[in-house]
DNA sequence: AAGAGGCCCTGATAGC
DNA sequence: TGCTATCAGGGCCTCT
């Protein structure tokens, strides 16, 4: 589901529900997460109140006071939702509203507030929380990942330089966390596709105007799917349930068999696998 | 050190 | 229809 755009459509919703909120009680009902979920979770987050939610590549910060944090990655599969309080019924417990979205199954972490509650899903589980107690450790989390492709150090010396003796394929590259954070498979061929670049071309054989084409295509796509909300394949939506719409914008991911969208290319988009992940290139255009 | 490949897990869909 | 095989938005690990 979630490369950097729809983390931080993620984002932007629950900083909105939930920042300057108490975490009442927290309800774990399987552990077992990428990584086990330790024993001291639910006490350690109890009564904690949030400043503010933000994000690092595909990671969500959940910001307590005290220099507290935790940190929660979707994975492939995960999934945020919320469920409003419903207000007291006559002969009945309190209870919330069912939400159409909710699934059944993978509701693996419960975050109940005063009015409401946030249900993380994840059937695959391959997603995971981590709790970070100081700023130190927080910077220390991400320090040997590279720079966002917003980020003004992903420029072209840093990336014509990295790529230097590199002897393997671009493609991979923009997967590679280390190199630079956020994309993932998707935009990785979209970001190619606008640049002109054939996956497979070895990253060492970029000159500085392809490089520079991978820089601002990442800015511009990766800031693009976020105004759009955000890519739903399969099922992504927000937590409230609604749509992104960059998927209607694909030009390569998924479009194997089509004719390629650029004008005058007679091309036809292939699909090839690179390091395990499917790639979707034109096989005219992108040399 | 860099690169290749495998693995974690469940569910949807394609193909027979 | 019903089975099996393949593939899915990520990231970590090991081996060479």
């Amino acid at each position: 589901m979630p490369e950097l755009p729809e983390v931080e459509i993620v984002r932007q919703s629950l900083h909105k529900k939930i920042k300057k909120k108490c975490i009442q009680k927290v309800i774990i009902r399987n552990r077992n997460l990428r990584f086990k979920i330790p024993s001291y979770f639910e006490s350690f987050l109890k009564d904690k109140k949030i400043i503010k939610i933000s994000r690092f590549s595909k990671y969500l910060i959940i910001h307590f006071q005290n220099e507290n944090y935790c940190l929660i990655h979707l994975g492939m599969s995960g999934t945020i939702h919320i469920l409003n309080k419903r207000k007291p019924q006559k002969f009945t417990n309190t209870s919330f509203y069912h939400s159409p979205f909710l699934p059944e199954k993978h509701n693996h972490a419960e975050f109940v507030f005063d009015n409401l509650k946030v249900i993380y899903n994840d059937p695959r589980r391959f997603g995971f929380f981590e709790i970070i107690k100081n700023h130190q450790d927080l910077k220390k989390r991400f320090k040997s990942m590279g720079p966002e492709p917003f980020s003004n150090k992903f420029n072209l010396n840093y990336v014509f330089n990295y790529f230097k003796n590199k002897n393997k394929d671009i493609k991979s590259f923009l997967l590679d966390q280390r190199f630079v954070s956020g994309i993932g498979n998707i935009y990785a061929s979209e970001i190619l596709f606008a640049s002109k670049i054939y996956p497979f071309k070895k990253a060492k054989r970029l000159n500085r105007d392809e490089c520079l084409n991978v820089i601002l295509n990442s800015k511009k796509i990766l800031q693009k799917a976020i105004n759009k909300g955000g890519s739903s394949i399969r099922d992504f939506k927000d937590i409230s349930g609604n749509k992104g719409n960059f998927q209607k914008e694909f030009k390569v991911y998924k479009q194997d068999g089509t004719d390629c969208r650029r004008a005058q290319c007679k091309g036809i988009i292939k699909k090839k696998i690179i390091s395990n992940r499917s790639t979707f290139f034109c096989i005219s255009c992108q040399k």
